[in-house]
DNA sequence: AAAGTTAACTTGTATATACATGTTTATAAG
DNA sequence: CTTATAAACATGTATATACAAGTTAACTTT
């Protein structure tokens, strides 16, 4: 592995288990060189990942201080599957597959897939129980040229855990949209709904290393259980 | 300023204006050395900007794929004040001041802006009319330390420009939260709500670059008026 | 005691070199 | 013509050096 990010992950693994507590400073950079026995332009490679992330402040001529990650606000922004979301909050989670089949691409998935009319599409549709509640409704549809199987019990543990375990597909970017709609049908049938008269979809087109496009994903949340947590820094 | 952010902000300007079209692939990173008379080091440093910021994806081997940015999704990810936002999508926008005053901090406004109780602090209620409905609901909070004078002008036009050329602060960071909530009677009658039973709020706490706490907002959007773009990376 | 100056230490930028590793193209062998 | 090999080229990592620029603390001067 590299040595930057096996830095990296360390002092990640420092500041959450709070051996340099919030609003202290990490040794210098000069001082981690010596620490890990490597050069100072391997430490600022893993200490500008550290500020990208949000875990430190890097000040000139001070040092880098380490900034408050609360840990239970679970960043939902970035590439995160469902397992690893509950597995990290510990949450009471599981899954039901309502549906799993190969479809006909029609005109909208089309487009959001990037592929041809009438091309073959693995559909699958879960709903995501938390405490008992079906509060999560996750519609994921994939170009079969990149996904050619898929199992039901694939699905109730984890896609992504087999599309980059076994299949060793490099998943690498996504772009998301988060809007506010009206429950469709299939919404009120397959959650809990419980009144409530909208719905946070999340729209997520997720591509592979080499771009291409191979995932179109809905994610459907109550709205009273939807939380959005984002670390973001002033372009310069 | 510096060369790779002038390079970096120079092959932005090229992506946009379509010079780069979107799968097509940058010159190598040899030859962008040779372009800007300057080091490969130099060059991978705006090449990894570019590559943070979703404009290219870099495949080892390859080189560097320009991938599509929708122009017209504007990243709402990021720190960007509403005029920016304003101006850079060309929208109709007008602002209306509804409240300026400085106010004693509550036990609430304590913990958000990290204050003691009763310290002073800017209150800002600002509606922000689109195509002439108001359609967002903007409430700021200003520890009165780092933000010692408001006026009606400057919350007419925009604080942020005021803030960083005037007062010379250096906003670096936020932590955002999305969460969805009922109406609230100021809600109500300062907004356009068109009998809409729910508000998206982005609850923002925003720092400056020596890590001090110095605003807290609440931004309350009418959910069909709402769209969240984001661009996000698969972590290793 | 207060103010100014310097020295030491911090992070930021730019450059150069070497080698690793993945991709493509041209060449040679069968 | 197909396959295998090698060369050229692409990005990735690690190291080293030099200097710029902001911060802090010690020291000197007044």
């Amino acid at each position: 592995m590299q040595k930057y990010l096996t830095i990296y992950h360390e002092l990640v693994r420092q500041i959450q288990s709070n051996q340099w507590p919030e609003s202290t400073k990490l040794p210098s950079e000069n001082e981690l060189t010596e620490i890990y026995a490597t050069s100072r332009e391997t430490i600022r490679k893993a200490l500008n990942q550290l500020a990208q992330d949000g875990y430190i402040q890097k000040i000139r001529g001070k040092g880098s201080v380490v900034i408050d990650t609360n840990k239970f606000d679970f960043p939902v922004s970035g590439i995160v599957s469902f397992k690893e979301l509950a597995t990290s909050l510990q949450l009471p989670a599981n899954t039901i597959v309502n549906e799993l089949a190969i479809i006909e691409a029609d005109q909208e998935l089309q487009s959001k897939l990037n592929i041809n009319l009438r091309d073959s599409v693995w559909k699958v549709v879960r709903a995501r129980e938390i405490s008992g509640e079906k509060v999560i409704l996750d519609k994921d549809y994939f170009n079969k040229d990149f996904v050619p199987e898929l199992t039901r019990e694939i699905c109730e543990d984890s896609i992504y855990d087999y599309l980059e375990n076994q299949l060793e597909l490099k998943i690498s970017f996504a772009r998301k949209e988060i809007v506010v709609e009206e429950p469709s049908e299939e919404d009120r049938s397959l959650l809990d709904l419980e009144g409530y008269s909208n719905v946070v979809v999340i729209k997520s087109m997720v591509y592979l290393e080499d771009t291409s496009l191979f995932q179109y994903t809905e994610s459907r949340h109550r709205p009273d259980k939807f939380r959005f947590v984002d670390f973001a820094r002033r372009v310069k």
